[in-house]
DNA sequence: CCATGTCCATACGCTACCGTACGGTCAAAC
DNA sequence: GTTTGACCGTACGGTAGCGTATGGACATGG
């Protein structure tokens, strides 16, 4: 009956690990959010997908909910953190701002993690962890607009409208992408986007006039 | 024991009908949707809270599915038709679009039903409801922003960024509300937000000048 | 006063999943 | 080569929810 075991193993995908740590579980539960929600972070379908029993979770875990507060943890790393990082390599404030709105929007449509997990807010868990990431993401984005030139408040609006679009567009792209321009139309419609974020007001109040290089 | 039966009734919250009618379940299904998603939406804990068991449940529908699928239509009409057809009092089409959407952004920190309706897009019937609820939105709000004075592209342009806007918004009223400005200064942002949607592009093409009559 | 159809309660079996108990395996240490 | 401990499989009990079967309650028409 092992054999079932060791067929099991090598059939999963090619890279069979034949033991577990407890990152593998995160990473497992993590994409299980993006694919069906938090709910369908279960144990045992869990187990079985990685090719495992219950018996090593329960190894790795104390409970479900320890798993979840790791999985969420992890998020915040690799959905921010790492982001941020990596965007620091671009010297030029105004190609740091255009290059993040269009990476974001790029990869809205495939991102069902962050869909999943806004949805789950009432839990208590999920909900901190989206304050922390949230937090920190419109304070990055505020401190890019306010490095273009624009006052603290009008980059903290302009990050927050920045930011709001940016959860819609993943929103759409993930529950009715057909609604949204294809191809060429949608580089355009990107670009215009990004302008109408990026650009100064037009003459509501005096502001000051910021630099905007293009990219 | 049908005594407390009758206790649970009578003290379900003052208005407790002796017998239920298939859009009484529905609309327990909408709010339990709101709650705590699609997966909150069980046939035992909603008969517990209408003070009835699942013997009424199975007589008005054939199974779980089919009540969610009445809870979808329902959905359709109440979240989408009512408004369009309410707004349609207002005679000016600048108004209508204004009033839109801060009506949209107003209420949309307390719609958790949008929210966990939208993670929930994997279930076919969900999105099919989706698409059809947001196509209908958006092709009306770009007929307004048609109205108003916008080239077709730039009306759909303008409609899927309000749109997308409002999402956002309704995603980060809901999962971090701490993040978006309060009273007053919600009012300008708001305000602003509208001004940057409704108001003519500077220069970048020739745009037909809208008569942009404010409400 | 009975008959009929509507609406609902109760009891039952079934499945999926959580968490626990315990025994087995395997590599490294000695 | 035995021991040890990390790691995992298997078996078990418990709970929540789905769907079914069946028998009432109750109003209405005859």
């Amino acid at each position: 009956m092992d054999m079932a075991r060791q067929r099991a193993r090598e059939a999963g995908g090619g890279a069979a690990r034949q033991r577990l740590t407890a990152r593998d579980w995160a990473d497992a539960a993590l994409t299980a959010i993006g694919e069906g929600g938090l709910a369908a972070v279960a144990v045992e379908p869990l187990a079985a997908r990685l090719g495992a029993t219950k018996g090593s979770f329960y190894w790795h875990f104390a409970n479900r909910d320890a798993l979840i507060e790791a999985a969420l943890e992890r998020w915040e790393e690799v959905g921010t953190e790492a982001v941020i990082t990596e965007l620091e390599a671009e010297p030029d404030p105004a190609g740091r701002l255009r290059r993040l709105l269009r990476r974001a929007m790029d990869g809205a449509a495939e991102d069902p993690l962050e869909v999943s997990l806004l949805a789950t807010a009432g839990q208590p868990r999920v909900a901190a962890a989206l304050t922390r990431v949230t937090e920190r993401r419109l304070a990055y984005l505020a401190s890019l607009f306010a490095e273009v030139g624009f006052t603290e408040d009008e980059a903290r609006r302009r990050a927050l409208l920045a930011y709001t679009a940016y959860l819609g567009h993943t929103q759409l792209g993930h529950a009715v992408p057909q609604s949204l321009p294809a191809g060429a139309a949608h580089e355009r419609y990107l670009d215009g986007v990004i302008d109408t974020l990026v650009r100064p007001a037009r003459s509501p109040k005096k502001e000051k006039e910021p630099n905007s290089s293009g990219n």
